[in-house]
DNA sequence: TTGCGGACTGAACGGTCGTTCACCTAGTGG
DNA sequence: CCACTAGGTGAACGACCGTTCAGTCCGCAA
């Protein structure tokens, strides 16, 4: 085979399970966890709903193999973004902001997954991906109270929430019709400015 | 009966459909729509399930009785504001803010079923609420517009969606557990300053 | 007392869904 | 050639869910 399964780094082949899962990530993301059926899903692949379970342990298997990697591939990108700017919090935050707005405007579908069905998985799974969400909140609320040291650190973690409730809004004017055109680097400046706006404390 | 059916104004008595309504909405905004079934609602106000067809024709017709008020009260609140304030957008988002702020935080559960579960709905339903809350995005578009005449209404509408995710993000340090202690007045501040910020334009 | 309507129960039905299972097929390395 | 594996099928099962229905209870007006 191309890769050993005992490499730790990122399998770089697209695997018939990635294309599976990518699928059934964009219809979680429109009609809901529990609005979609194995069959459904199935039919989207142009296969039986049981074959998807060569490929997944099962139904919440899949969400958890779409939540994890994501929740992940934020706390790597925030972590390096704030490492690359150990003395400069302004600095810092404006990568971050960058650095998230183009992952929010690039993967919609998995950003409304994200918000939206968390709550189905369970226990375990669920716990395990908040960590990595609350580390990633963390993050931000370090370089928060750094640039503002009026803000304590609660404070800080409620206008990183508002930030990401911000950024995230991309679902909303991303999925639908075809209607508007604003340039997707023009929605980018938007929601950045937006972001640093917000977080600028008051003018 | 205390009040025909026939009058338009709200209702002044707490009828048992409304304490079923509310109980139901806290539970579809912590469990999602599918994830509670009738004879939960029913157990979470000691009936049975069945019993809930004396208050509403079915499932869904629950969730629309949660949903359009909401829609409505947003709607009509904003017209208000924005109509209060006629030659002064900057009063006018000042208020839009204070309005939509407050509401968000005294209904953080409703705001969630809201922004989660709008698609659970048949097709009926869901395009009359979704005109209420165009109409609610255009109060906000006009008063941007006003004050921002570089913004298109398209950027306008952009800004408007991103700044509802900001102060919709409510829920998600509300319904934790009761570990913090940042006063209600004290959130409501940061969100409406954060709000304002983002909106303001390049500082 | 009688009649009536609102609220509720318990049983039941039809449908859907996640999952399992036995079986099939094509390709591949020894 | 053979064994093995990955991937897939179709039928079936058990559970759950929304909904219906016949019947019960109770407060209240006539």
């Amino acid at each position: 085979m191309s890769s050993t399964p005992t490499d730790t780094g990122a399998a770089p082949v697209r695997t018939r399970r990635d294309e599976i899962l990518e699928v059934a990530v964009r219809m979680f993301a429109t009609r809901g966890y529990h609005g979609v059926s194995m069959d459904d899903i199935g039919r989207a692949v142009d296969v039986t709903g049981p074959a998807l379970y060569h490929h997944f342990k099962g139904k919440e298997a899949m969400l958890v193999a779409a939540l994890r990697p994501v929740s992940q591939r934020l706390l790597n990108g925030g972590r390096k973004r704030v490492e690359a700017n150990p003395d400069d919090p302004r600095a810092a935050l404006h990568a971050l902001v960058e650095f998230h707005v183009e992952f929010a405007l690039s993967n919609p579908a998995v950003i409304a997954l994200h918000v939206h069905e968390l709550d189905r998985l369970p226990d375990e799974s669920r716990r395990e991906i908040r960590m990595l969400q609350r580390q990633y909140v963390e993050e931000w609320v370090t370089v928060l109270v750094a640039l503002r040291s009026e803000l304590s650190q609660e404070q800080a973690r409620v206008l990183a929430h508002a930030a990401f409730g911000l950024m995230n809004s991309t679902p909303y004017f991303t999925q639908r019709g075809a209607g508007d055109h604003s340039g997707r680097a023009d929605i980018a400046r938007l929601l950045r400015e937006a972001t640093l706006g917000a977080l600028a404390g008051t003018t």
